[in-house]
DNA sequence: TTATTAGGACTAACTAGTCAGTACTAAACA
DNA sequence: TGTTTAGTACTGACTAGTTAGTCCTAATAA
C-alpha cells in the first residue's frame, strides 16, 4: 500500500540531495517517480511538508545506519568506532564524479536563513550527532585512548564542524583528500600523548 | 558614472549573501537597486554573469581586507595572526540575529554540483586560503609557535574545513559559540609541547 | 465502503531574458 | 558655426516558460 507516496519519497530524497530543496521542482519529482500531481497532494499538503518528512526520515535512518553501527558500537573501542564513523563517512561521499555533499549540512545553509521548520530540526540533530560523538570521546578519554586535557563536548563540536566543512571541500574540489587526511589529522590530534 | 551598474553589484552581494544565489531573483535585485531590468541587461548579459563578477570581487576584498591584514601580517607572530584571523572572522558573523554564513561556502554547496564555473572558481579560492593559511602554520612551527610533528599543508586545510563547517554551525544554531571554542581549540591543539 | 490512484484542465504569480526606441554627451566633420 | 555620428546609459512593454498549488471527475483497489 502507499506505493505511490513511498515512490515519491523515494525520488524527492534523491533529488534534493543531488539539487537541494528549493531547485528541485515538484514536477521533477512527479517525473521522476512517475506520480500525478493530483496524487502528490493527496499525499503531502504541501512541497515543504515534503521536505520535512524527508528530512526526519533521513536523520533517523542515518542515526540508525551510520551513527550507531560506528560511534555507538560499544563493542569496539572508542578510537576505532571514529575510526569505522570516518569510514562510513567516507563511503558515504565515495561518488566523486559528482559529490553531492552531506544532506544535512546542505540543507542547514540552504535553509537555515529562510525557513524555521528546517533549521530547528537540523539544530536539533547536529545537537544529537554532537552528542554521540561527545560519547565516544569521553569514553576514549578514560580508556587513555585520547588525550584528556579538553573538555569532550567541545572536542566532539570540533569533529562535526571539521567533518562539515570537510565533505563541503569534497565536493568543490571533487577530491575525497580534504576528508580523508583531515580525519587522519584529527586522530594524531586526539591521540594521547 | 555607472551608478546603475554598481547599485545592482551592491545590492546583489548582499541578497546573495542572504539568500543565496539561486534563491534571489532578477526582480528582486532590481527591486532593491531601483534599477530597471532593461538597464540590467545592458551591465550585465546574464545572471550567472552578474554572479560570477560579484564571487570575484567578494574574493578579492577578503583577501586584502582579511586575510592580508591578519594572517599575511608579517609584523606579528604565526599564532597571533591566527588569532587575529579568527578574531576577524568571528567579526564577520556576529549578526547573531540571522547569521548568514561563509559567502564562499554557502555558494560552495549551493553552486558546485550544478555550475562549473562557480565551482572552479571557488575551489581555485578555497585552495590559495588554504596557502596563505599553510605559511602562516610553516613559519609559526620554525619559530616554535606550533607544534611541528605535522605537515603545514594538512593543517592549513584541517583548519579551513574546520572554520567552514564552523560557520556553517553559527548558522544552523544561530550561536557564535561552535566558532569561538572551535578556534579556541584548534588553537590549543596546534600548541607546541 | 473507503483509501488510493489517474487524468487533465486551470490559476496566479514568478522566472530569466528580449526588444525597439529614447536621452544625453562628446567628438568629428563641413 | 552648425550638423552628423557614435557611444553610453537608460526605459517600458513584452515573451515564453516555470512555479506551487487547486479543482473536479472517474477509475481502481482493500
Amino acid at each position: 500500500m502507499n506505493k505511490s507516496k513511498e515512490k515519491i519519497l523515494a525520488s524527492a530524497k534523491e533529488l534534493f540531495h543531488e539539487y537541494g530543496f528549493q531547485q528541485t521542482s515538484v514536477d521533477e519529482i512527479l517525473k521522476k517517480s512517475g506520480v500525478t500531481k493530483s496524487n502528490f497532494y493527496y499525499h503531502f499538503k504541501s512541497k515543504e511538508e515534503l521536505g520535512l518528512i524527508i528530512l526526519e526520515r533521513f536523520i533517523k535512518q542515518y542515526e540508525a545506519d551510520v551513527l550507531m553501527k560506528t560511534l555507538g558500537n560499544k563493542s569496539l573501542d572508542p578510537s576505532e568506532r571514529l575510526i569505522e564513523f570516518y569510514k562510513a563517512v567516507r563511503m558515504f561521499h565515495r561518488d566523486l564524479h559528482n559529490p553531492k555533499g552531506c544532506p544535512f549540512g546542505n540543507m542547514a545553509i540552504e535553509m537555515s536563513g529562510s525557513n524555521e521548520n528546517f533549521r530547528e530540526k537540523l539544530s536539533a540533530f547536529f545537537n544529537s550527532w554532537e552528542k554521540v560523538i561527545e560519547e565516544c570521546i569521553n569514553e576514549g578519554m578514560s580508556t587513555g585512548d585520547f588525550r584528556s586535557d579538553l573538555h569532550p563536548g567541545v572536542v566532539a563540536q570540533l569533529i562535526l564542524s571539521h567533518l562539515e566543512g570537510a565533505i563541503m571541500m569534497v565536493k568543490t574540489h571533487r577530491s575525497i583528500e580534504p576528508l580523508s587526511s583531515g580525519s587522519e589529522t584529527i586522530m594524531r590530534l586526539l591521540k594521547a600523548a
